[in-house]
DNA sequence: CGTGACCCTGACCAATTGGTCAATAATTTC
DNA sequence: GAAATTATTGACCAATTGGTCAGGGTCACG
């Protein structure tokens, strides 16, 4: 229980470390990290308390393997630009992708929220080099696309926080949305027109 | 100390419940509720824990405290639209406004994410009354505009979900705008430029 | 079927935390 | 300037929480 993947883990050890794990996603999710107690993610996971500090050695140590799986999942849609793809469809599909992931992961959504909200004190390294190395890739293809003259010319950076503001409101912020809309909506499925659409106009040449 | 207005308080409650609500707000903004502690908002108060609460009766007291003022001046913007003036400098003046907002006030704008990210257990009469009538409000006013032809057909409640997420994401999120920027760029500058181009572009008819 | 490795738990601990209270200090008021 | 009111605090408490540990149960495998 001490490495992580050496000595390829008994069955037991990954059905438990997957309840863990499962369970704490949603009560990270809803109470931040200091918020979590370790007796809530044992009872969402089915375990005793003991038993969850026998998978993992703290705390810490769970949050962060949440955090560190969450992070692939979550950029790895960035890295799909293709250069030769029509520009617009190309950034169309990204913007369905995360609000798919909005709306299919909203735990992950609001875990990573939450971490970012308090100033990230367990990504900032993360964040300064690999997200940054793979946002820079995905910016210069962007940047190419627009002095082809493919795409209008907007901030390419600020291109892409507003997809990820946009579409991950419709996780983070999902009870205002609710509220603010009434019954009778499906706000994934209204965002993805309105979306669409405002893309459309802001990058049509 | 009991009532919350009555009896014009003394020179030194004013002083010390200001100082008490000036420390919790940036303490509850960087650590969410639970997350909080007495102890934190004391030394930030630079008061003794008893005697923060000898101001406000408990840690919910000052935290509802907060979030009613937060409140009002969060929504007023909203209500500010004038169905006489120029539809498109209207919206780009509340897009203004929020950003500013975000820039001015980065704790008020945590404090209130925080709150929406864990369900909103202190606000959802609120949200389903005041901010949905706030809303609906200036969602009949778009939606004027856009039947006359001065505004083009976009989903309004989505218009505005929009305005909210970016313009308060660069509050939210900054830790990660500022780690994907990298040094030498003033994220709300940008911002302000890249939005009022996306607007002009989205809702020209 | 036995033995060693793995799995699980009740009982426990020390630290933290929200909150109380009696006693004391500072201010206001007359 | 003394009484009344308001402000402040050290000491304390009960509950919660992250984490430990000894001991007993269970499983795989020869």
């Amino acid at each position: 229980m001490t490495n992580g993947k050496k000595s390829p883990m008994t069955r037991i050890q990954q059905k438990n470390r997957q309840l863990i794990l499962d369970g704490a996603l949603g009560v990270f999710a809803g109470n931040g990290f200091r918020g979590a107690t370790i007796d809530q993610i044992a009872q969402a996971a089915g375990l005793s308390k003991p038993n969850v500090l026998y998978y993992f050695r703290s705390k810490d140590e769970i949050h962060k393997t949440l955090l560190t799986r969450l992070l692939d999942m979550w950029l790895a849609p960035l890295s799909r630009f293709d250069p030769d793809g029509d520009p617009l469809e190309e950034v169309l599909t990204y913007v369905r992708a995360k609000l798919h992931m909005s709306r299919d992961y909203p735990r992950e959504s609001r875990l990573f929220a939450n971490e970012i909200l308090q100033g990230a004190p367990h990504l900032t390294e993360v964040l300064e080099e690999d997200l940054k190395t793979i946002v820079d890739r995905a910016v210069v293809v962007i940047a190419a696309w627009m002095d082809q003259g493919r795409l209008a010319q907007v901030a390419p950076h600020h291109l892409i926080f507003s997809i990820w503001s946009m579409t991950q409101h419709y996780a983070d912020f999902d009870v205002q949305v609710r509220a603010v809309l009434g019954p009778g909506h499906d706000p994934f499925d209204e965002a993805e027109q309105f979306l669409d659409q405002l893309y459309r106009k802001m990058l049509a040449v």
